[in-house]
DNA sequence: GTAATGCATTACTAGTTGGTAATGCATTGA
DNA sequence: TCAATGCATTACCAACTAGTAATGCATTAC
């Protein structure tokens, strides 16, 4: 059932990668709209991705009336990758400002920050 | 074969994050040295491991005598990270400093920066 | 030279993963 | 109340992954 509890290979698919960009851009989501963004995926699948995300701890689900709606955890995305991130941090420590001012005008992280947790 | 090409993939694998872990403390390590830290792998194992990290650029081989020297693609963890952790940075940013802190006094992140590329 | 070492590569297997389809369970609308 | 909607959950299958064993090829030691 794809109880991926392990931060990182919950990343290791292309498709979650894709599911968190939308989350982060969007601030929340639900299965339903998350769909229109994944065609080639059936519902079910999309949920099956986004559980494996949750219990990765790296989105949360709110209950919205039938929907469910989904967005990033900050404080678990921190909590899985904040560590790993800081002991690496020196080996892209150096272009990190080249990178941030590089994503800040790339389309897909004009994210707002509602889904900061 | 485990062509995998995709760094995220390569991160995936708790055993190939040790490797990356146990690269960046020590600069750089032979298959054979490598092997003293993973008793549960036969050399072959270990080798896969090291090639799926190199195919997906994010460790170097540079030949040493009959020996192979691996080191951390300072470069290539850039390129196949940077972006994303820029992405996302605005998600751990506010507390990435007391994180960094956390690292260096940590036993697994006393690493030495020669193998930095 | 010959043997041994160090590693890469290939072939193979068991376990895992990503996907669909089917079912079930709340919630909404009539 | 009864049907439809929105999503979770389960069962199942094809594809992939991580592991071992075996083979091959340089390089070093004798």
């Amino acid at each position: 059932m794809t109880t991926a509890v392990d931060p990182f290979r919950a990343l290791a698919d292309p498709t979650r990668r894709r599911m968190l960009d939308l989350l982060a851009e969007r601030g929340d989501l639900t299965v339903g709209e998350l769909s229109a963004e994944f065609p080639e995926l059936v519902a079910s699948g999309i949920s099956k991705h986004l559980m494996a995300l949750r219990a990765a701890g790296l989105v949360v689900a709110e209950k919205d009336g039938r929907h469910q709606r989904y967005r990033v955890d900050g404080a678990g995305f921190r909590r899985a990758f904040g560590p790993w991130v800081a002991r690496y941090e020196a080996y892209w420590a150096e272009s990190l400002d080249r990178l941030r001012a590089l994503a800040e005008t790339d389309d897909e992280s004009q994210r707002r920050r509602d889904s900061q947790s």
